[in-house]
Formats: C-alpha cells, sequence, structure tokens
DNA sequence: TCAAGGCCTTTTGTATACAAGAATGACAAT
DNA sequence: ATTGTCATTCTTGTATACAAAAGGCCTTGA
C-alpha cells in the first residue's frame, strides 16, 4: 500500500475547509497568510499551498496581488450547483439501475434501513451520515468511476447546505421516502424511473434549502 | 474590471499542460522540480504552485515524498471521461432547449454554418474551432454558470482526444449531421429530443477514439 | 476644505536555505 | 552468491529572506 503521510498542508486544507464549513470564517473574509501561519504554528509555505487547493475548489477565490478571499456561492449559484447535482446524480442512478450488482442492491437496503432507524430516532446527524452512504453506493454503482468521482466532488462541496435543510420539518422523513422510490426503481430495473426518483430527491433538497435561505434573509438583495 | 494579470505560476500550469497535452511529458514521467525551475528559469516555488494546480485538475499525480508523475487517462477511465462528458453536455441542451435567446440561437446557426464551411474546406483545426464554439453555446444558453463551468473544464481536459478522433475518415461530415439533429430539436424546443441528440454525438466521439486506440494497440493488455 | 501626488507600510510573490525522508549503492555476513 | 543493513545522496517539504506591488496616509497646493 502506498503512503498515506500526508503533507501538513493537506491537513491545514482540510482544516480551513472545515473552519469555512462552520462559519469560523464568514462569505468575504479575507484569509491572511501571516495570521493563519501563526494559528497553525508553521510558515506561510504550506498555508499557500492549502489556500490554493482551496482556491482550486472554488471555496476561496485568489486575486493577485490582492490576498484570498471566502467565497460561499450566492443563492443563484447554490441553486445551480445544486441543479448539477441532481442531474449527476439522476445519471448515477440511470446506470446503476442496470448495472448495481446483487451485493451492492442488498447493501443499498442496508443503508436505507439505518436511515429509516436515524429517521426514527431523530437522529439528524446520524441520519446524514447514513443518506450520503446510500448515494455513495449509487455513484459506486453506476460502474463509471469517473463519474463516481465527481459526484463525490460535488457532494462535498454542497455539504454544508444539505445538512442545513435537513433541518426543515419533516424533510428527513420525506426524504425517506423518496429512498424508497429510488430502490423500487432500481430493483425494477428501470434506469429513466431511477433518474426521475433521483432528480426530484435531490431538486427537492435544493428548493428547501432555497426556501431556507429566503425566509432568513428576508429583506437581503 | 479585476486584475487580469496572472502569475508566473499559473503561466507555467498552462506551459506545463501544454507539454503534457503535447506528448513532450509522456505518461508516468517523472516531472522534477528543479529541471522545470531550470527550463522555465525560476525558482522551485512556483513550479510548485504550478505542480499543484496540475494535480488538482488530475493531470499529475503526486506521490508524497516521491515526486509527481504524468498521468493520463488509459482507455476505460477515458470513456469513463466521454460518458460523464455526453450526459452534461446532454444535460446542457436539454436546459437549452427551452431557456435558449433567439439572438444565442441565431448564434448557434451561425457557428455551424462555418463548421461546414471547414468541413468543405477539409479544415480539421478550423472545424475544430468552429465545434468549440458551438458547443460553448449550448453550454452557456443552459443558463446554469455552474454547469457551463463544468462542461468547460472537462471539455478542456478531453481536448487532446476529441481532437484526435477528428482525423477518423468521414467523421467531420457525420459529426455535422449530428449537429443539425441538434440545432433541429433546440430550435423545436424539445429539450430530450436534443438531450438525446447531443448524448449520442458526443458518445459517438469516445467510441471513435476507443476504436482508434485499440486499432492502434492491437496486442495491448 | 478638498484633491492630488508621493512616501511608507503592508502583503503577496519569488528565491534561497535548511531539514527530513526515500532511494541507491556498497559492504558484510550467512 | 544473495540478502540485509547502513550510509550517502538526492529530492521533496518547510522555513526564512528578499523583492515588488498595492493601499493607506500624510503632506502640499489650489
Amino acid at each position: 500500500m502506498r503512503s498515506m503521510e500526508r503533507k501538513r498542508s493537506d491537513c491545514i486544507a482540510d482544516a480551513l475547509e472545515g473552519l469555512i464549513f462552520d462559519g469560523t470564517f464568514a462569505d468575504g473574509d479575507r484569509l491572511d497568510e501571516v495570521q493563519l501561519a501563526a494559528r497553525f504554528s508553521v510558515s506561510r509555505t504550506p498555508i499557500r499551498e492549502a489556500l490554493l487547493r482551496l482556491a482550486q475548489s472554488g471555496l476561496v477565490t485568489q486575486i493577485p496581488r490582492r490576498g484570498v478571499f471566502v467565497r460561499q456561492p450566492g443563492p443563484v449559484e447554490l441553486i445551480e450547483m445544486f441543479e448539477v447535482m441532481a442531474e449527476l446524480e439522476a445519471v448515477s442512478a440511470r446506470l446503476a439501475a442496470t448495472r448495481i450488482s446483487d451485493k451492492a442492491l442488498t447493501d443499498l437496503h442496508t443503508a436505507n434501513d439505518r436511515c429509516r432507524l436515524a429517521v426514527e430516532a431523530q437522529d439528524t446527524d446520524g441520519y446524514y451520515r447514513e443518506n450520503e452512504q446510500f448515494h455513495a453506493i449509487l455513484y459506486r454503482q453506476s460502474g463509471n468511476g469517473f463519474l463516481e468521482q465527481e459526484c463525490l466532488r460535488l457532494q462535498r462541496r454542497l455539504q454544508p447546505f444539505r445538512r442545513l435543510q435537513l433541518r426543515v420539518r419533516g424533510r428527513m422523513k420525506q426524504s425517506m421516502l423518496e429512498h424508497e422510490a429510488v430502490v423500487a426503481a432500481i430493483e425494477a430495473g428501470d434506469g429513466e424511473r431511477a433518474a426521475d426518483s433521483v432528480r426530484r430527491h435531490v431538486s427537492v433538497q435544493g428548493e428547501k434549502f432555497h426556501h431556507l435561505l429566503t425566509s432568513l434573509r428576508p429583506a437581503a438583495e
């Protein structure tokens, strides 16, 4: 197995991602290299490499000779991202419907059962985790490794927002029902129906989130 | 407008991309930092930043404490990438069919006309350029800026391979016919038909490329 | 008082210096 | 002869030093 050790800059990048996600750094904040260097007790070099990675994944924008700034997607961009996520996942499901293995199908059922348990226990974090697992199986069973990676990438980017919308009352239960529809379609080997189910499932997330946004900021521009 | 100046490391990243695409650096080659620094007459720092960017976009893999190595996608991964490209473009077309503006529709016709001229002139490079323009209009008219960016990103990654498959005899003419079908569907506002046309159009590219690959290496593993 | 220009500070971008890990080669022991 | 171990060396990862550019602030002139 090849070296699993990660560079300091990678750890820092992950840490910064977390700090952005949990709101420590808000949208528009400038990330000062020397401050961060002090905070992590390293020199500017690994900080810069970490920031470069974040810039590539779109979490920050890098304005030459000015600095890097946190860049949270606005409402419009978020809706766009959810739309793309929905389509990517729909493709995954369509492909998975015909390519899925028997074992993976049972895994899918298992994941869904765990989701149900989490719903009954009102365990939002648990539901979030098992839900991710459910979707990850679909990505994997698309039989397209590249598609799988792209799905995971976007899912990761949308993570904090997906999490938020789960807080909407009754959302978890509804989400479960949508899962059932997806599983049924996959089990029937009906690619188009699976795609539609998943697309709707993810689109709803985007809509819920949008609703949440507008209700939180009634007088925003 | 915000600063258009690019850092040296960005230029180097672009240059390295070119060197990888044109085969100067073959698959598996190690990219030595000091050699590259000498070649570009800079220090290791901007080289490292450039390599980091390439690693993020997947052109090279970075093995900690070992170095970075050129990583061209193998046949399997290429097919996977073309499949995803086809689906992304299909989504673009489906959305564009209902969202496209009148002006963009005429632009689409114009781009297609230019493609036709290039075909008649047997101008492969010209066709490639105008074809790109044609597709770019579709991305843009999806009305989803994020989707547009993702399409452009993947298109860029597949660029050298798309170019290759155009060399197949009669491919340009067939490609033109497929374009016509796409335009017709878009004009009719039929999203599903547009999506199917585009999906087929791009899938064919992948298949042609695959055929080209296997014919070039008849005894490969 | 306000505006314009220049200096100074602050911060990024690049170069170099240093440290630590990995590969390679030699040498010894079985 | 082969294998294992140690040391040397080469390369990457990190720290620091230096340069250049952007922004702020003060001064000065109208």
